[in-house]
RNA sequence: GCCCGGGUAGUGUAGUGGCCUAUCAUGAUUGCCUGUCACGCAAUCGACUCGGAUUCGAAUUCCGACCCGGGCGCCA
């Protein structure tokens, strides 16, 4: 029976294990064979006079990444990296791996981001990234976990879909059938239809698709959404909703995963703390113009040399409110005593923007005349409009970036360090 | 979409007109080595993205193609 390296201990005995060839090391009469798998690494020591013949010559045949099969007994030796050593009675080439490797996975040599993800899966043998994605995996399950507690409807909604949702970003055409369809940019619409289905709190965790042809660190082509919409509250509570989510999976994280943030070398993981500031947008602005050079004003989208701006001024996670009307979607519900600024928000880590979100306007006539407004055809919403005129219970929600949070929680440089496939303007494949 | 920068052994790099039969590291192959832990030592192998131009001479300059990275805009 094999058992993870993590579990191999002096006291054992006599272990199987299996993983891959992490290094060897020949000294002539004596070997040692590092072996890797999910748990750790293990060495196995061939002192060449003392084993078979068949342990000798598998030795000898085997290359570095090779999946083996190795048993013996485990001895406590203190000079053997975590005071244990497998000396091999059996040691069996399970799948032998050419040579060279199209990267090191030892990381004596580094490789650039494009060819770690052209061999995405030798990528992820190092400990380093494997952690990432472990973490990613901790912190998903505390949103899960997290939204499945305060009641929430876990709910999947089609990405294959037949007009554009928001108006703006360019969408994915596809072909389906005889009729011309497109990718979802965002489950937006039916979160609020749910509304209308008198489902109260739904969330879900899917894929959005943008079509923008843009080339920097932190945008997808198929990105991973964490998406809530909720009956009967404002832009606030979902706000400390929001706010709850990101410190729990924060927290989650922080208990959870100290082995991977060791191996990612995080020795200063912080947990934020709630409440995050709310800083309107009328606020942000002016800090914006007294910090950078570009001329910015009331009304303009916040650039990204502003977005840095604000972000090293406010130093931690934070909150954009109260954003003018007009620069916000049509859905983004105005104040009922200044029209000319809306429930909307936008959620901030000092690097970038983490997650947007609003109360909607839930009155059909008033969506309406918002759509036209913003020189969209309402007619083109109809499947949309159509819950709004049969009861809809006011509400609000947000979408969370998945990848930029785990992109930020982490500190990587790119987001597609975030991503096990990315799908950028240039990659498809793997 | 606009604007920069770049493509040299499997990987990561040095090389700004001749000194390049191309540097270094890692790797691979072979040999020596019984306590390595980025083992050590020795030998060997392995590369200038493609096409055109300039030049006596191009990895190096110019043009085009292809590929890649980054910034901006927009967004999550």
């Amino acid at each position: 029976m094999r058992i993870p390296i993590q579990s191999v201990t002096p006291e054992t005995g006599h272990a199987e294990i299996c993983g891959f060839v992490h290094e060897v090391r020949d000294l002539g009469g004596l070997a040692f064979f590092l072996i890797r798998d999910r748990t750790g690494i293990l060495q196995v020591t061939i002192p060449k006079k003392k084993v078979s013949e068949a342990v000798l010559a598998a030795a000898k045949a085997v290359s570095r990444e090779s999946v083996v099969r190795i048993s013996g007994p485990i001895k406590a030796v203190e000079k053997a990296p975590g005071g244990r050593e497998l000396v091999p009675e059996t040691f069996e080439i399970i799948s032998l791996a050419e040579s060279p490797l199209p990267l090191d996975v030892s990381e004596k040599v580094s490789a650039e981001l494009d060819t770690r993800l052209d061999a995405r899966f030798l990528d992820v043998r190092r400990p380093r990234v494997a952690a990432v994605f472990a973490i990613r995996s901790a912190a998903m399950h505390a949103i899960n976990n997290y939204l499945h507690h305060e009641g929430f409807l876990s709910i999947t909604t089609p990405k294959i879909v037949a007009a554009a949702t928001e108006g703006g970003t360019e969408l994915f055409p596809i072909a389906y059938f005889d009729k011309e369809a497109y990718l979802n940019q965002s489950p937006q619409l039916f979160k609020q239809m749910m509304m209308a289905a008198g489902c109260e709190k739904v969330y879900e965790i899917g894929p959005i698709f943008r079509a923008e042809e843009h080339n920097t660190t932190k945008h997808l082509n198929e990105a991973t959404s964490i998406d809530i919409e909720v009956s009967y509250a404002d832009h606030t509570e979902v706000m400390r909703i929001l706010e709850e989510v990101i410190v729990k999976t924060y927290e989650y994280v922080d208990k959870t995963c100290s082995s991977h943030l060791a191996n990612m070398e995080i020795t200063d993981f912080a947990v934020p703390k709630g409440p995050f500031p709310r800083l309107p947008y009328s606020e942000a602005i002016k800090i914006a113009k007294k910090k950078i050079e570009d001329p910015i004003k009331y009304g303009d989208d916040i650039g990204s040399a502003a977005e840095r701006a604000i972000g090293a001024e406010m130093g931690g996670h934070y909150f954009i409110v109260d954003w003018p009307t007009e620069i916000r979607p049509y859905y983004a519900m105005p104040y009922e005593n200044d029209p000319t600024i809306c429930k909307a928000f936008d959620l901030m880590h000092p690097r970038m923007e983490l997650a947007s979100g609003a109360q909607r306007v839930h009155n059909h006539d008033q969506l309406v005349q918002q759509i036209a407004k913003k020189g969209l055809n309402p007619e083109s919403f109809d499947f949309y409009l159509r819950p709004f005129r049969y009861g809809m219970p006011p509400h609000a929600g947000w979408g969370l970036g998945a990848d930029r949070l785990i992109m930020t929680m982490l500190n990587l440089s790119n987001v597609r360090e975030a991503v096990l496939f990315p799908r950028d303007m240039h990659r498809l494949v793997p």
